[in-house]
DNA sequence: CATGAATGAGTCTTCATTCAT
DNA sequence: AATGAATGAAGACTCATTCAT
């Protein structure tokens, strides 16, 4: 019955911290109260202590569960591309496409993370972490492709890499804020020509 | 007399919103208390509230005064080039180094806005209004780029200046968060490089 | 279980009315604070707010509780009287004498509740809604009286009716504010004269 | 110079008396700030605490100058007719009709007082002094009346001029709440009539 | 005398957390 | 395990009163 039991918990588990991700991105983390995630997991208050310690510990997991996944995601995502240039464009698809798209709610949970990381050292940590390890995996994209000589020789792979995880972040705050004023295709689109621009061989 | 009181009052309102900024930086909105703003700006609690309506009055107002100033910013410090590559590469250091350098707390900043962003709508109307106007802005640099002959025919202006706007807040934020994680000069160097691959006519 | 339940909230609730009628008439409504309630009532200031949804629920409710049943309370004590003789006897016994002995505090309320109505119209809307119940009732009696032939053909059944409910409010706020001023069963029997000789017909 | 200044200070108490008055009446006691009061008196709430010694002060002293009066008021407006049974008459009409269509403040302002009453002893014994007052003049006219032979021997003309003045004043909390519920006219006439009929020798 | 900025105790209300059942 | 009533500390805001100018 332990495996009964333990599957029952994780089933628990997920289900507050879903109930608990729609309402911290519609109103925010500070603003949600305790009571509005037990309201909408359908618990007492009282069983959502038993899973997790409080209410910050529920972020904290959230932001691992959700954030924590994108660096993996990432990598299982352009596995199978052997191009550095399709690799590469997949990364650029991911961030300022497919991410959004998917998960369109990725972009608001980030800024309650932002939001919270200012008190929050635990939180910051999280972030600079996925941060890191984004920029880690297209750092290794780029240096490979620069290494295959199908980069340019003299492009700054870590900077590249810190921009496009930035430029990601930014796009992602302002169309989570605002859909309607920003047009991805076209976004996807212009990011790859800068980016192919940039990396180009022939551009020296 | 009406000039004593005027500048006074100047002056406990600035008072007040410096008080407030530093905390907002350190705590974020929510968890700041008005009384810590009171202590910090050396007034009694009451006395806040005769030169602001409010704490969400504080916040507003602070992000009009130290937010709403860049697009005006934009313009003075590029009005002297004539160039259409000097003024562009002017929005890129501006952006990307000098605003970061004169006031580094303005990314926190954003970030508190951006949480608040959230729940308030107000908040939320004026992060947008920024992004339009400085999008606006640069677009027109491009497009007089443009027209000149000096950028490219088929550059995409709105989509490209949207991205220099996503990306340096995006910068922004974690380099508030971590300003040791990002080489501002190398990224200014990378962004130019970029937007200068992007923007050549002979590329096309 | 909803029953143990149930019970113990309407205890509850009873338990702060109580406490808050008490406190109230102390110190009228405004002055009372949420602390004085909870802590009189045995409940912490949080609980409190569980069963009310703020200090001018509970004057609301109280007022319902206590002066909102008069109108009933009034039909119900001159249901057994068919003449219209004894039922307008009833009535000015249960105002002028018999409603003060059972709820010395009933005066006290209605200061209270004339006190909020001032700013509160939805304490004003009671108040004129219990005058019209108490009034539209006695007139009832009055007007029975009056086809019977036992009343004066042009006693004015309405004016008579407000006049008595007037009245029992005017003798409730002085003898509240000083029981002793008003000798209560004198009161009865002068009313009681007026009434007969009005209402006589031989007077006509 | 002194009767200048003794003047100038009879008229700042009463512009601000006169001003606290309409707000009370409009906010009730506590609800009216003493920044109000300044305001609408047109002076500085500095300067008001020169001429009274708090916000109770301004309460007190408007309830003696409005309502203290009344017995005076009535005295002076009885004194020239010599029938007891127009000087009944005349009662009757001050109270029920003349002061309300003189001074339809007069019973917002009881209310005000009333509510007060009940947390400070000043003003219930100025509440029940001017009751006091008014009864006893009323009862010398009755008693007078049944001197001369024209009222009835055995009226109780203590309960009966105290009955008034509680008559005079729930009409008053009604007619200040919603003077549309009630007619003066008619209430005016069955007064006098039930007094009438009360009062007639030959009804005994 | 007048001003009105400043004070700060006091109010209502919310909410994360605990714990008896 | 689950419940949800109870707690009480903390927060935003108000306002009578004072006092430097």
């Amino acid at each position: 019955m332990p495996k009964v039991t333990e599957t029952h918990k994780r089933r628990r588990r997920q289900a507050i911290l879903d109930a608990a991700e729609q309402i911290f991105l519609g109103k925010g983390y500070q603003s949600t109260t305790v009571d509005d995630i037990a309201v909408r997991s359908g618990l007492s208050v009282g069983a959502l202590y038993r899973y997790f310690s409080g209410k910050s510990d529920i972020l904290l997991t959230l932001m691992e569960d959700r954030l924590g996944r994108t660096p993996d995601l990432l990598e299982r995502l352009t596995a199978d591309a052997h191009d550095p240039w399709e690799q590469i464009g997949r990364c650029v698809d991911i961030f300022v496409l497919a991410l959004r798209v998917r998960h369109p709610s990725t972009g608001r949970l980030l800024i309650v993370a932002w939001g919270e990381a200012l008190q929050d050292s635990t939180v910051r940590d999280g972030l600079l972490r996925r941060f890191t390890g984004l920029v880690d995996y297209i750092r290794t994209v780029i240096q490979r492709g620069i290494a295959s000589g199908k980069f340019r020789r003299d492009a700054d792979a870590k900077v590249l890499a810190s921009l496009l995880v930035c430029l990601a972040d930014g796009v992602t705050l302002y169309w989570s804020a605002n859909s309607s004023s920003l047009e991805l295709q076209r976004i996807r689109t212009t990011v790859m020509s800068m980016v192919r621009a940039y990396l180009s061989p022939e551009l020296a």
